[in-house]
DNA sequence: GGTGGTAATTTGTCCGAACATATTATGAGG
DNA sequence: CCTCATAATATGTTCGGACAAATTACCACC
């Protein structure tokens, strides 16, 4: 055995840690071992390669960080898939980033209120899911200092204790204290939702344009890593005048 | 020097790299290194807090991994940020999940042929990014067997093979040819736009709806690691039947 | 047969050392 | 002053060893 390993990390190039794990990745993408499989012992990988402990858990660690297999300690290494997960992500610093407006985009809160479950659909999902009390912030967005609004935007906002309570019923301060809930190292989940729709009479006058004009709508939940359902922001964006772009990156 | 690095790691708890990971963000995050700025180097580290290498590497490896620091061979450690990246990021496992199509729709091909820079603009992006001729294929995709189109795609393929410029002019096979083109471990990047707009009279023909209702438009750029534009793929939603989900994990 | 304690197993943390490789600083020579 | 070879520096890779901590296997005991 140990001669076959020897040999097998002797073919390929680069540093140790690699070509070993190119070679366990190759053995678990080949079905080797399968999926809840146990992997060999680091010790047994040291001797059947002929490297040291270090290399063998550099491999190892290469395995884990592709999310190929789970390492417990005292229990050992098992397989969890057969290939790599591509993934894309999406860098977000801010709440502007995650939010889509750019820095010269302002805001013109309309109204601030709390809500019972019976006002919309949006309100009973946060009073059911959050388990407290919901405040509907309507606003208006505005780009730069056009007059022309860019979109019309409700948030409702599960209120957690009173401070937040009293200054999110405050008109002047509940922009900042939306973004100040929406804490970006806080959200842990965002359910996002895009669709296109003809804008209804109401929402019409609001973003000043002809009732039936496209709308770009968003609908997003956001939930802190507890699960907990922390802000629904409802957005409705005049069609002619916003774009939603991002791009993903492979990770 | 050494004593109150020292001191530092022993006043926390847990392995010592974890708490000389957190000594450094701090310090990091408080400023006492501008962004840009040189880090100690591992001798020095190790000689402040009276640690082996191997603990200073593994402790560096952290801040490595949120993206604080850079790290490069001969020449030492630089800090990138003061705080670590919120990371979003979403698991795409096929083709499928990309173009957010479930298994349950079909896709008609209505043509496919090469076509100049001048038939518009996404072919002429193709064929100047892409440095290749360009092919277009529009097809129309239904929900299962509803006779009702949930939207129109336009695809600009970059062809860079004889034998994918065959198949794609073939309708029979475009289909598919165009899912082995877009293959998602190729794929290094997305641009996604995202707009609704009113649809004109030509493609509400196709969509079976009245010109003037909203449609969703989602306009997708495709890259290989090379930075080279693969596909340009435009799709137009029906408003009324297709709504667009994702969520996004921190990572 | 269940139960609890002990031993064996396995990964996690940590040290010291050495050499490899990439980068930067130095300095002689033109 | 510029250039190129060389030395110094800093991170990357690899080995060997030791103990810690979590898990599992085992076995005596009730």
């Amino acid at each position: 055995m140990g001669k076959e390993g020897q040999a097998e990390l002797d073919k390929g190039t680069g540093p140790f840690y690699k070509r070993l794990a190119t070679i366990l990745m190759d053995d678990i993408r080949s079905g080797r071992w399968a999926v809840g499989a146990a992997l060999p012992t680091e010790k047994e990988l040291c001797d059947t390669f002929q490297v040291s402990r270090h290399t063998t858990r550099e491999a190892l660690r290469q395995l884990e960080e592709k999310g190929l297999i789970a390492r417990r300690q005292g229990s050992g290494s098992t397989v969890l898939a057969t290939s790599p997960l591509v993934r894309y992500e999406q860098n977000i610093q801010t709440i502007e980033d995650m939010l889509h407006h750019g820095a010269s985009t302002r805001l013109h809160v309309l109204l601030a209120q709390e809500v019972g479950t019976d006002a919309n659909v949006y309100a009973s999902q946060v009073s059911q899911l959050a388990q407290t009390p919901c405040v509907w912030v309507r606003s208006v967005r505005y780009p730069r200092n056009d007059a022309r609004p860019l979109a019309l935007v409700d948030v409702y906002v599960a209120v957690r204790n009173k401070r937040q309570h009293r200054q999110l019923l405050n008109v002047e301060t509940a922009a900042k204290e939306i973004v100040a809930t929406v804490d970006v190292n806080k959200i842990d989940r965002i359910d996002q939702h895009f669709s296109a729709i003809n804008v209804g009479p109401a929402e019409a006058k609001l973003l000043h344009v002809k009732a039936g004009e496209a709308a770009f709508q968003i609908l997003r939940y956001y939930f802190d890593a507890a699960g907990r359902l922390m802000v629904v922001a409802h957005s409705l964006y005049n069609g002619g005048l916003f774009t939603y772009g991002s791009t993903l990156r492979r990770s």
